[in-house]
DNA sequence: CTACTTTAATCAGAGCATCTGACTAAAACA
DNA sequence: TGTTTTAGTCAGATGCTCTGATTAAAGTAG
């Protein structure tokens, strides 16, 4: 069976999950919203830096980023080093809905862990990390 | 890092590279048309299987088909055992791009094998079908 | 310092993908 | 036979993403 397909389908049950639980604890919030807030860092994040992390246009980012902020996840502020830019921070109210997606998390890798063993999902991170070296843009 | 980014950043090289190097083989088809595609069985499957597999609804399953039709990659034949439904089937002309699809994932496999070794390359193969177990709706 | 080029972000407009809800027709079942 | 379920479609709306053009600030070469 095709890799891509065997990396796509547990990528999209994590997605699904955590999205839904997050969800489900009163957080509006769609999965592409999602995928960018992720790659906000702690120092606030350029657009631009967004839109390369998560692989979409300027455009795009900027559109899901002005979601986030009128929903209140992100707020936008004056980048003191570059008078065109502006830095995207995720504020308080998103930081709460950390807690709730790293539970649905590590519930999520319990199972896994149970049903493929311990030793078989360190070495599935193991992998996966060294692959991203050379696949995630965003490093 | 989280697991789900994790599997998600090889898992969308793996869809890009492969969309792209069928595209500049003259084929003209979306990612999402693709993913319905790669699920029609060699003897024909339903749309609501399709759906299913590819977790949309009913009703993005047909249009996506609509278009694989229309583009003549696939033919929808009268389900001899059941008059509601109708089987999809995958066309000549959409077979003629599996080689190309398999040719640039053999080259994406030896590129991470020589990352990341042949050894961890097994081992990630088998942690990933063990967790379809439990993760792909469509078996 | 000025003129040119590059970069960060936004505006405008379009297309594709996806959903919910309502419907038709055939099959299954009581 | 009549009711319920299943396969698929129709209609309408929303969301995500893109290309192309524009503005303003920064960097750079003379």
């Amino acid at each position: 069976m095709n890799i891509g397909l065997l990396l796509f389908i547990p990528s999209r049950e994590v997605e699904n999950r955590i999205l839904a639980a997050v969800i489900a604890a009163g957080f509006e919030i769609t999965q592409a919203q999602a995928r960018v807030l992720m790659r906000v860092g702690s120092d606030g994040t350029r657009l631009t830096e967004l839109a390369e992390a998560a692989q979409v246009t300027k455009q795009t980012a900027g559109f899901l980023v002005d979601q986030l902020e009128k929903a209140g996840y992100v707020e936008r502020v004056p980048d003191p080093t570059d008078g065109r830019a502006r830095l995207v921070r995720v504020t308080d109210k998103a930081k709460e809905a950390v807690p709730v997606a790293n539970a649905e998390m590590a519930r999520i890798e319990a199972e896994w862990e149970q049903h493929i063993g311990k030793r078989r999902m360190a070495q599935l991170r193991e992998a996966l990390e060294m692959l991203g070296e050379i696949t995630d843009p965003y490093r």
